[in-house]
DNA sequence: CAGTTAGTTCGGAAATAAACAAACCAAAAG
DNA sequence: CTTTTGGTTTGTTTATTTCCGAACTAACTG
């Protein structure tokens, strides 16, 4: 297989993976896919659309939907009106996805609370059932936040 | 607020909740979201058809897929040919819940390792520079499981 | 066996999401 | 000042998802 076929294959696959893992439309996920495995440092506009054979306007509504997202940023050159799109930065990428676990832990353990306090209230018996389990449930969530933030800061301390 | 009122209400927010945690379709998760908050033991099929005011064949596919993904659970009682719904075991709720972000965690994994062998056969010199971040995001990743395998042990041993 | 109960299945309608084409705009170049 | 470049905006089309109604089935009931 030669570096082209190699790399299209893994666009695709890394595209399907960030559809669901992100959350993102399909088109946006190959862009962001095709930007994080490219060796150039920077895409424009154009290469976007002929590498994703896709519309100006998809491409157009796509690469906001990750710049607004904040999964890619762009920059310029002077003398040339193109923009060149990169992931957000080489942490970044990393950082974004464990705040954004960080993120749906903290909002778990909202929601469990909110049920566990209509329980107290509504439901005493059933909250006596359930309360060592949740215990459990929080340390574990507790415990990953720590090991993530730790994560990030050790990410933040490797810039080079 | 009285219990109707708060019910209703959580029964809502949690629905949105699931929905997005677990890509319900709206009505399974609001479904769902009954059967966790409720204080019987088991909920009907009609309860569940007037309760969310859905249609009979939507209900149906719900709970089926709520059966399927092993969300739910149902139990019979003699004499009585109908079937009561709950959720798949008090367990089973985290469990489920730390299985599916283990398996996300190891997909994530398995992804950044395909990115990496593309950079090491065909771009040397991006891969080096993301060396030491792959390191703390794997590593990062390896402590969350082990603190979900542990989660889930305990959970095991809480049965009553 | 005729009806009722407790659902399932199938085809389609309604809602939503994703992508597109075409018209548009602002900055630079000729 | 006209044209080209590098996009954006708007309105539509297409595809997909979600839900529903109506017809169906299988088990029980009288």
């Amino acid at each position: 297989m030669n570096k082209e076929e190699a790399k299209q294959q893994l666009i695709e696959e890394l595209g399907v993976h960030f559809e669901s893992e992100y959350s993102l439309p399909p088109l946006a996920a190959r862009i962001f896919a095709n930007l994080v495995i490219t060796e150039e440092d920077g895409l424009t506009f154009e290469d976007c659309l002929t590498k994703q054979c896709a519309s100006k306007s998809s491409v157009s509504t796509s690469l906001n939907l990750l710049l607004q997202m904040d999964f890619i940023k762009y920059f310029t050159k002077s003398g040339d009106r193109k923009r060149y799109f990169k992931i957000a930065n080489k942490d970044a990428f990393f950082i974004g996805k464990l705040n954004a676990v960080l993120k749906k832990l903290e909002k778990e353990l909202e929601m469990i609370k909110k049920v566990e306090s209509y329980n107290i209230v509504h439901n005493p018996q059933k909250h006596e059932a359930n309360k060592e389990k949740k215990k459990i449930y929080m340390k574990c969530v507790e415990d990953t936040k720590a090991i993530y933030r730790k994560a990030i800061e050790d990410l933040k301390n490797t810039q080079e």
